[in-house]
DNA sequence: TTATAAATGAAAAACATTTTCAATTAAGTA
DNA sequence: TACTTAATTGAAAATGTTTTTCATTTATAA
């Protein structure tokens, strides 16, 4: 379930941050963008409805949101950005063309897991997955 | 199977690329690295059996080789590296202690992206899957 | 209100990566 | 073996991204 930008504001609120009209900005572009947002580009749209915003406030924003875990990191090539976490374990569907990403929960990683485990010894903690294609809109042209 | 730096070597000739000394340094590092290597690591190991060589170089060698299909991509968090790639289609355990790299060939990511492939619309190109963890030797310590 | 710690923005610093360009060199050819 | 030439190299500069510093501003609790 994709959070409401109330919800962020209050749980950054909770965990004693202060609401500032930056970073409710900077929560309202995450939001409403389905595409994932490098933060240079992130900066650029919140520039539209906060013109006076700083670059490095962003860049505190993200890392903050990150941190609190409503935001995840999206991989694209060499290129990666920034979007909205669903609540709980999940993954992405990554257009290459537009960015644009889709959720997903269940990867029935865990066989997997428990048997590379076993083979190499390695006491595995997380993974990271995620698929890369094209969107519905993305695929007919160049 | 781990290609040699013969191998690497001989498919860079093949593909109409120079054989410099320069290259072979690069090529020897990665082959007899478990681990994954930022470029400035590397360049720093390099430079231990080939002072002269710049930074510029270890650059585009990797850009080289990694076009080619001969070295991949791993993420370590929020820094990432490259290390050898084996042949064929395989993925990355990696140890976020020491940064080394164990592969592993079956993902069985099939019928998961068939049925994201149904129920999102995408065309799926391809996955990144990745596990992290601890290798036998780091699960000690702190 | 007021006090105060947190947050902000500009500028500078720190890094990582790419581009430019003159000099060097691998590898094919005579 | 000696040439020729296009590919390659390295230094420096340029570019781009992220972090740090610090004086000023501001959200929030008393």
């Amino acid at each position: 379930m994709r959070p409401s930008a109330k919800k962020i504001a209050s749980l950054l609120s909770q965990k004693g941050h202060k609401l500032t009209a930056q970073r409710r900005a900077v929560i309202d572009v995450v939001v409403n963008s389905h595409e994932h947002l490098a933060p240079a580009a992130l900066y650029e749209r919140v520039r539209r409805t906060h013109p006076a915003i700083g670059l490095v406030t962003v860049y505190r924003t993200l890392e903050m949101l990150h941190e609190l875990g409503l935001i995840c990191r999206v991989h694209r090539g060499e290129k990666h950005g920034y979007t909205l976490a669903p609540s709980g374990h999940h993954h992405h569907l990554v257009c290459t063309e537009c960015g644009i990403v889709a959720d997903f929960t269940d990867c029935d990683l865990e066989v997997l897991q428990q048997r590379l485990s076993q083979q190499t010894g390695f006491k595995i903690e997380g993974h990271l997955l995620q698929f890369l294609g094209y969107c519905r809109d993305c695929q007919g042209g160049t």
